[in-house]
RNA sequence: GCCGGAGUGGCGGAAUUGGCAGACGCGCGGGAUUCAAAAUCCCGUCAUGGCAACAUGGUGUGGGUUCAAGUCCCACCUCCGGUACCA
């Protein structure tokens, strides 16, 4: 050996150790166990080309502290990782040279499953999971058909199995009526004998009971307007779709209804922000979930059009205003429209029609800085006045919310204010502030009644309820609950995604596959573009397509696929039992496991992914699958890394850092140790390499501080002998922080308490052995690799992966002597040195006996003098 | 526009939640070691004035509460993230 050979050689430690965790399954974890259980989940990544990202190791290292903490504290720990492998990018690449997305996939995992070894993260890859993998999406459609299967009790608020459906309509509990409505024939519901105009069951024929069941589920088959591009021939996402043309080609793009599978998410709206209360996020995630499902609460009016039969029902939060509707509006789709058009605006409807169709979601609401709209020639009747009303249509009311259909207020809304503005419609006051004498031109706020007959004087939640009241006495309104969260469109016109257990006979009827029959594997296809008539190329697969069922009746299959939101709403449940082929999970395992103690990922995800995945749980809960109305107990999301100008990392501003060059510079110890050491975990911070170089040399020292460089044996200055006071109580203060930093996730605060201990302990003579032990301990979960070759350096065998984390005492972690601070009137003059047992008798002799004191109070008469232990004293004075 | 979050040295960030602002690290300046360099170590580093002890000011801006404010209250400015006519 050389002198100097010895010295801090990363790379070889951490291949040394990353080969150790994996021959001896270090970090394999048993499901049965005496140990607390505690399951720590990242949110496992898309395998893309471009691989690991350094945002991608922070959340993953702040887990894996986390979970080398809790083992070292005697917790059982469930710490997996896996592939959300479904993806556009693998597709549009098999497009284009006509390889298997498959085998995209599986390249980019491999990659990036190396990236991952090479950070040395204590995962269980025994459990990996990979959601194209057929063995796991086998069970991605099992809950497809769960949710087929299903439909939701609304007396209950719960889902249950369609056959329970069928039950209580054959045993006549219900009954169904002409507008596909459920009613009970209990007599409390229906006083006078038979609901009057409902059907029971036998009186439906067999279509009708189908057509009746699939309105019932939660996974059912909807027309609806997607973006379609004729020029094209598919679907395009609202990314792709920019100004109203297609984003590669600059093709056009229509709204057109197309058939889509469509999920039930809004029958758990209320139990989606009701159970937020039971998790432990950050508040400003709940609110972006509250938000996204956007509860309002209101009445829903009905108005007759003047000259017809029909009416039309808008929904209104403020029911309190109805005498100040002086027009309403109606969404360009919304059926009545071609009804109630008068023939000489039938042209300008039908122009304005077709216009509004051209236009996408976002255009209708971006570009239109102006309100535009037509009347329709009709007028409704006002039914609190009966006033006569025009009835316009605009695009400014939206088909999909609420009933497509609004009454305009225009003196107390700002859009129809707008409107009105335009188009010169009646404005009339119907709410003035309440305690504000001056009127405010479009007042949205609650207040006083004015200009309503008999309300006149009620405030506007009385006005709401009594308003309401009158409504439902006349049969004309009724209260009213709204929510912005739309049911869930699910499919998409693509090869590589989860394809549907579903089977369309030919006179219609949808069949669903056995659970015997899963899974339904992907074919092979010639070409990975899409069919040209909207469908995926899985429609040009004859073979596949077409099937015969034992009955000899034909069917074709689904062609559609499940969008990349499906494999990752419940991969959690099946890193409980990842090989299991007779069941997704099992029930006691299930049961061990769940929920979710602490769930890292990016804020990215904290409306869909979140918000989908609970509801899956929750209909699994409602089915008896899983045990907890919840998944996720705890959630962190880790703050984006910039680059180094402080801008997000973009291949096109060249500021993107790869972790393999860091890996290979520095170490993963100092890229673990460096991506927690930048800031809060939650905050986005940008990334600077000499800071990696800084906590490098931390970790050099640490190196040093226990070997010599020159024989790379434990240095002779590290000697078995008792540690000075100021030693001891340095080694009690940092385990105590960097143990409840740990819990607290404020890992930059717990590296800065090692580095403390560090610096104090390089400056002794010699090393106390046990503090060395202690620090290499505390450090372990945070630099693995460098705190596993030294504990083997001095002399232990086993790994520190399950040594007990060490424990402090409180009294030892405590100054015996403090330095306080002297202020006079709040500024400081002088700093004293007391005893920390010290009384404030004593602390306030000592601080008075200070000549800068005495100077500073000279003349003045002491008033009060406040004695915070331990911080400070103030003298108050005249 | 609306809803969140944040503004602290040259930079990343600390501050027991109302109690010594700037811990720890980067960078920078000076020194030691070295033939020299790298590495390492030591000293300094908020600003202004002063050789210095020290004094004064200082946490986006303006005001307030308090013995005491980065922290609490009111108004405003800037940046970042989300959202987009949801009646």
């Amino acid at each position: 050996m050389n002198p100097g050979d010895g010295k801090y050689n990363f790379s070889d430690i951490e291949k040394k150790w990353q080969n150790h965790w994996e021959q001896n399954k270090t970090f394999s974890v048993s499901d049965e166990s005496d140990k607390p259980k505690y399951y720590v989940l990242d949110m496992f990544p898309y395998p893309s080309g471009a691989g690991l990202h350094v945002g991608h190791p922070e959340g993953y290292t702040a887990s894996d502290i986390v979970a080398r903490y809790k083992r070292m504290n005697g917790f059982n720990v469930l710490h997996p990782i896996g592939w959300d492998a479904f993806g556009l990018p693998a597709e549009q690449y098999a497009i284009a040279t006509g390889t298997h997305p498959a085998k995209t996939t599986q390249t980019n995992i491999d990659n990036m499953r190396r990236q991952i070894k090479s950070l040395g993260f204590s995962y269980d890859w025994n459990r990996q999971v990979d959601t194209t993998d057929e063995k796991y999406y086998k069970w991605t459609q099992w809950i497809f058909l769960k949710l087929f299967n299903s439909y939701f009790d609304e007396t209950e608020q719960k889902a249950k199995p369609i056959s329970e459906l069928v039950k209580k309509l054959e045993s006549e509990k219900l009954y169904v009526t002409p507008d596909g409505l459920l009613i009970a024939s209990d007599p409390i519901q229906a006083i006078s004998g038979e609901p009057i105009g409902a059907f029971k069951w036998f009186e439906l024929d067999n279509q009708q009971q189908q057509e009746f069941l699939d309105s019932q589920r939660l996974a059912y088959e909807a027309n609806v307007p997607v973006n379609w591009c004729p020029e094209l021939g598919t679907v395009l996402a609202n990314e792709e779709v920019i100004g109203g043309k297609s984003e590669r080609g600059g093709h056009p793009v229509i709204r057109q209804p197309m058939r889509q599978w469509m999920l039930r998410i809004t029958k758990y709206a209320d139990r989606l922000v009701d159970d937020l209360e039971l998790v432990d996020w950050a508040h400003s995630i709940k609110k972006l979930q509250t938000d996204w499902i956007g509860k309002s609460t209101g009445a829903e009016v009905d108005f007759a059009v003047d000259g017809f039969d029909e009416t039309i029902t808008v929904f209104t939060t403020r029911p309190d205003t109805l005498f100040g509707a002086t027009y309403m509006v109606l969404a360009p789709e919304h059926p009545l429209v071609n009804v109630i058009t008068t023939a000489d605006k039938k042209k300008a409807v039908q122009k304005y029609q077709t216009a509004a169709q051209m236009k996408s979601d976002l255009d209708r609401t971006d570009l239109s800085k102006d309100k535009t709209g037509v009347h329709t020639g009709a007028f409704a009747i006002n039914p609190v006045n009966n006033k006569k009303i025009p009835i316009w249509i605009s695009d400014y009311v939206l088909i999909s919310y609420g009933t497509g259909a609004i009454m305009s207020v225009p003196a107390h809304d700002e859009r129809d204010h707008e409107f009105a503005k335009q188009f010169g419609l009646e404005i009339i006051e119907v709410v003035k502030p309440n305690n504000d004498k001056t009127i405010i031109p479009c007042f949205t706020g609650d207040g006083v009644a004015i200009n309503s007959g008999q309300f006149d004087g009620l405030g506007t939640d009385e006005f709401k309820k009594q308003i309401t009241e009158w409504l439902e006495d006349r049969a004309i309104g009724k209260k009213a609950v709204n929510y912005k969260l739309r049911d869930w469109l699910f499919s998409r016109q693509r090869y590589w995604g989860e394809p549907f257990p579903i089977l369309h006979k030919e006179d219609g009827e949808i069949v669903a596959l056995d659970e015997s029959q899963l899974p339904l594997t992907l074919p092979e296809v010639e070409n990975y573009a899409p069919a040209g008539t909207g469908e995926s190329p899985l429609a040009t697969i004859d073979s596949w397509l077409n099937v015969t069922l034992p009955d000899g009746t034909k069917a074709k299959r689904e062609t559609n696929t499940m969008p990349q939101w499906a494999g990752s709403c419940w991969y959690y449940l099946r890193y409980i039992d990842p090989q299991n082929d007779a069941e997704p999970w099992n029930e006691e395992k299930e049961k061990y496991w769940m929920p979710v103690d602490l769930y890292i990922g990016g804020a990215e995800h904290a409306v869909l992914h979140l918000l989908y995945s609970r509801f899956w749980h929750k209909l699994l809960y409602d089915l008896g699958y899983v045990s907890t109305k919840e998944p996720f107990k705890k959630l962190i999301n880790q703050g984006m890394i910039l680059g180094s100008d402080g801008q997000k990392m973009s291949k096109s501003r060249g500021n993107v850092v790869n972790p393999d060059t860091v890996i290979a510079n520095y170490g993963a110890d100092s890229m673990r140790l460096y991506e927690m050491f930048m800031g809060p975990l939650e905050a986005s911070k940008p990334w600077n390499m000499q800071s990696v170089e800084g906590v490098h040399r931390f970790l050099t020292k640490v190196w040093r501080l226990a070997i010599d460089i020159d024989t790379g044996r434990i240095s002779s200055s590290v000697i078995d002998s008792p540690a000075d006071e100021q030693t001891i109580k340095l080694i009690h203060q940092a385990i105590k922080k960097v143990g409840s930093d740990i819990e607290n996730f404020h890992f930059n605060t717990a590296i800065s308490q090692m580095m403390i201990l560090t610096n104090h302990l390089v400056k002794l003579d010699s090393v106390p052995k046990q503090a060395l032990k202690a620090l290499i301990a505390i450090l372990s979960p945070l630099a693995p690799h460098i705190a596993e070759e030294l504990w083997q350096k001095l002399g232990e065998k086993n790994t520190l992966a399950y040594e007990p984390w060490p424990k402090y005492d409180e009294l030892l972690a405590k100054e015996k002597q403090l330095e306080l601070a002297v202020q006079v009137l709040g500024k400081i003059k002088d700093k004293i040195v007391v005893n920390a047992d010290a009384d404030e008798e004593q602390i306030k002799q000592i601080a008075l006996a200070s000549e800068k004191v005495t100077a500073a109070i000279a003349g003045k008469e002491i008033k009060k003098i406040i004695i915070i232990k331990s911080r400070l004293v103030n003298i108050v004075t005249e």
